[in-house]
DNA sequence: ACAAAAAAAGCAACAATGTTGCAAAATAAT
DNA sequence: ATTATTTTGCAACATTGTTGCTTTTTTTGT
């Protein structure tokens, strides 16, 4: 675990450090996805604020992690997998968010819908953001 | 347009002040959505920060204005169509974000997709914003 | 049109969030 | 091991968002 967070800071070219890894460590460890004040948070009695901002902003640059749009003035971030690289993020999946536990969960498997634009308009990239309750906070009544 | 704006805020029984009107007729003059940072610009030298802070607020409630999620920490709004009312928004379309113009628009013909989900969860809402290039940004290369 | 009641605006103070430059410390390269 | 490079932490600052309270404006009722 610790040696595959160290191969993923190598294989980005960035140096090894404890700030790197613990919060790298932070996204491994987590399911959904974190905002900047939860990593704080969880990590920032350690750390600098202003390291946690760079961190994250380097991770984001390399693919490591990518954004999720809210409309709460929250952004929040979550791994990607694979298939990003630095400068090139290509993630295809829905994102959702718990209206209850208000975690937000990268859907993998769901790729996103096709989108028929009016003319003059040209998509490079979608986001879908579905809200509702996930799978943890189902409520049991039927 | 000035007694189309007066009526707007008699129908959803907000009493009629300055900053109400103004703000509303910024919105009823825009093509796209608007940050919070915008309003504060373009009518902000009359009024208090607090101000445009309380009556966006209160638009979102009214169901005057909705807001768009964005990736960048900054909320935006735009303008409802009628069918939304206190409380109740009813907004299916979807949003397009210029990556030139930097520009908002609520693409009000285009609905949102219907989104299978893994077992488990449940949709209540759907946001889909779709990044690119907008008509009036359009490259004339072909 | 006026007075009383209700609502909103403005102000001040504060809290939280995000940014920048620079010196010290840690990491990587030779 | 020493040097060069990168990252960190600190301090100061800028921006954004919030809260309580007083004054002003708007609405209501007569």
């Amino acid at each position: 675990m610790h040696e595959e967070i160290k191969d993923m800071l190598k294989k980005n070219n960035l140096s090894i450090t404890g700030s790197r890894e613990k919060i790298l460590g932070l996204f491994l460890n987590q399911e959904g996805a974190l905002a900047h004040g939860d990593i704080e948070k969880k990590a920032g009695e350690k750390f600098d604020r202003v390291t946690v901002y760079r961190t994250l902003q380097i991770f984001v640059e390399k693919g490591i992690i990518h954004t999720i749009p809210t409309a709460d003035n929250s952004i929040r971030y979550a791994l990607c997998k694979d298939n990003c690289s630095e400068g090139h993020h290509h993630d295809q999946h829905i994102h959702f968010q718990c209206t209850n536990c208000h975690n937000t969960y990268c859907l993998d498997d769901i790729v996103t819908p096709d989108i028929k634009l009016p003319k003059g308009y040209v998509s490079s990239h979608i986001e879908v953001v579905v809200e509702g309750t996930c799978k943890n906070c189902k409520s049991p009544v039927a």
